[in-house]
DNA sequence: AATGAATGAGGTTTCATTCAT
DNA sequence: TATGAATGAAACCTCATTCAT
């Protein structure tokens, strides 16, 4: 699920219709709220690929296989399904992340682990970072509106800071870190390379993925821990 | 129905209308060359503000006090107009980190100051990195069309290949590090923190200006010293 | 030098601005086929006024009381409707010849009468030479892309080749008339004088209408059954 | 010498100059009256492929090796310039038909001749047709404002005349014809056939080269002499 | 719940033309 | 003679959105 997918070439023109159509138009109610959905779905996805600006209404309906109508019809205008397309993704993110059991683990592994956790979700999630990019195009200013979203937050900055304090009482960590500081650096080492791969292996002139992938991933660990350890 | 009809009064083409131009025309030529410069700087702006779907043509000549023709004129199209952008940007950020004249420094002091430089460099022109994440939401489209950018590379990436070559000669630094990869750990940390600050104190709630920044800066330093240290 | 500078005071998605809209909106429907008509008759005659270049969308859609952006609801684009314009004044003209019943009539008469007919016909639909023309300007691009036009084609020639061949069997006629050739000489005849009656009345001095058009007639007559008379 | 030839790809945008180009500009004066005549050659091929609201000044200027300001320097604006390769396409033609010497030919055979070069003569000079198709879309409109041509008229129709008196005197040909119907008549069935020939060999699925070709010149002449023939 | 039709505003781009040197 | 720079007007087309069924 890159965002590369369907999201049709763009180019397809909305209309151009025939005048034969003439028979009743087919309707075909399908429950509702399974449209929604696909809307939502397709939102994220052309969200991601072309931003806000870019991603057009008419482009989303399709790619729901639904038509513009219901667009606003469900969600009332293109910020808004936008705002919900946030939601969702911030979501679904904080929901990977409270499947993480890392309270019991060793505070090493623990940190190990939840820096390749990072790595994979923004890897299979690419549209999260597109989309975030946009908001912060944006300033924030969706992010800001929402309620849902300032009423939640990340579950995984709080169990950075259960894992470091463990640490620290094992006498295993440095007294002196901000375990926001820590987190924010495991956040930035992989949104980065994820993020910028495009570009980065258009100047590298090397791929990101496979062997180099895995090195950065080795890499990216080594240097959360040895950030943290005494 | 001959095609004598009413269909408008009109001239089959517009030159019929000569002569019936009002008002006294303001050109100010100025010898070219600084309109062009003028549309750039402005493009970078407005694209920086609002990306490349969402600068329009019309803010972005508004801006550089000239019209959309010469945009046109000079650039051919909006998008080519992005792609000089593009160049433009990495060209100023390149020129700068040649500046950086670190050789003869202490290899721990020289890696502090690339890694303040790159943070200071991101908070003067954050322009570089919303347009940036543009180009990443597009996977590197035009990076990869524009031939200047392929040619040239980043000077601080081989400006960090002799650091960290001296550190590891003098015994500072241990050896099985890939500069690479500890180069982009510097660009990742300030990226991020710089890039994301809207939507991040949107949901930590504090600002990441003044004395976090400080702190941010103190860390980042910590955290790339302790990669590459014994 | 930060993207929060003046450069307008917009917002980057349209969406931002609504509900302003004032002035309360004039949606007349009317089942949607009738503008799609509506639209191809005023293309009719705007392209025919005007040529494919010439011809304004914007004319063309106040010429049919809709506006611009239905154009491009039912046709696509410009050239799209284009074609359905070339597509409709080709089917309007076979459909005219289907009703020509000349199977019965004496061979000459036929003849006669079919001259008579392509006359007429082009002088009441100018709009079909103009357009013609215009395909012929752009080496039949048009005719060549439409299906439509390829699968069908001119009952006229084939009403020719029934007369001729009547007209061989009772001993009027020679035999060795490539038929074509013989209903390409009528087309001939007559589009000439209709198509080029403005230069040619700039030239000659004397307007082609009234008694030179009736005098053109008999003499096409003529030629046309000189041309093939045993 | 077809329509076809360069005229430019009709893509090509006009501009995207780079900045680096800063010495002085490159005046390359020729004498002057070179360019003149080099932009009115290649308006007549611009106008022939494209029509006059087709055909780009810019286009024009491009295909001279000129550039768009001479075109108002020699010719004032795109209307005179159009206007002048009226002329120059009528006085061309007026020419080549001054340099047929028919007179003292049999009657017959000069007829012959004489729709023989005209079939070449339009064969070889396409572009003649599509200007004056477009004229006569234009209703006349730049071949009634043009003094020149008004004073001037086509040696041929005089030399049909007297080619034709001369076939009545020999008994030859019947003495009701009007010869400037004849005239026309060669006119007629020449200029269809070459006009028209990429609609009619899209419809008829046959090109219209080659041995059809000879054919119609054979049945062309045929025609034309059966028409006057005692 | 679902959809075809309609639309104003504005987006990018093109055009013929003029200014100034 | 020649040319680069500049520009208003408009061309084609797209967008988000609303109406009416």
């Amino acid at each position: 699920m890159t965002e590369q997918t369907p999201v049709a070439p763009s180019t397809a023109s909305r209309s151009a219709r025939k005048g034969k159509r003439r028979g009743r138009p087919k309707k075909q109610p399908n429950g509702g709220i399974d449209t929604r959905e696909k809307i939502l779905a397709a939102a994220i996805k052309v969200f991601a690929a072309r931003g806000l600006s870019g991603g057009r209404v008419n482009v989303i309906s399709r790619a729901a296989r639904s038509n513009d109508r219901m667009i606003y019809y469900y969600f009332g205008s293109k910020e808004r399904l936008f705002v919900e397309v946030l939601e969702k993704v911030y979501r679904d993110m904080w929901e990977a992340e409270s499947a993480l059991a890392l309270d019991q683990a060793d505070p090493i592994e623990a940190l190990e682990k939840f820096v390749g956790f990072t790595l994979d979700y923004y890897l299979s999630h690419p549209e999260m970072l597109t989309i975030l990019n946009n908001e912060n195009l944006l300033q924030g200013k969706h992010v800001t509106k929402s309620k849902k979203l300032k009423e939640l937050s990340s579950p995984a900055l709080d169990l950075m800071e259960r894992i470091y304090r463990r640490g620290v009482e094992k006498g295993l960590f440095r007294a002196d870190v901000k375990p926001l500081e820590l987190y924010l650096s495991v956040l930035a080492l992989n949104y980065f390379y994820v993020s910028n791969r495009y570009t980065l292996s258009a100047f590298l002139g090397a791929d990101l993925t496979g062997d180099s992938l895995k090195s950065w991933r080795r890499w990216a660990v080594d240097v959360i821990v040895r950030a943290v350890r005494v």
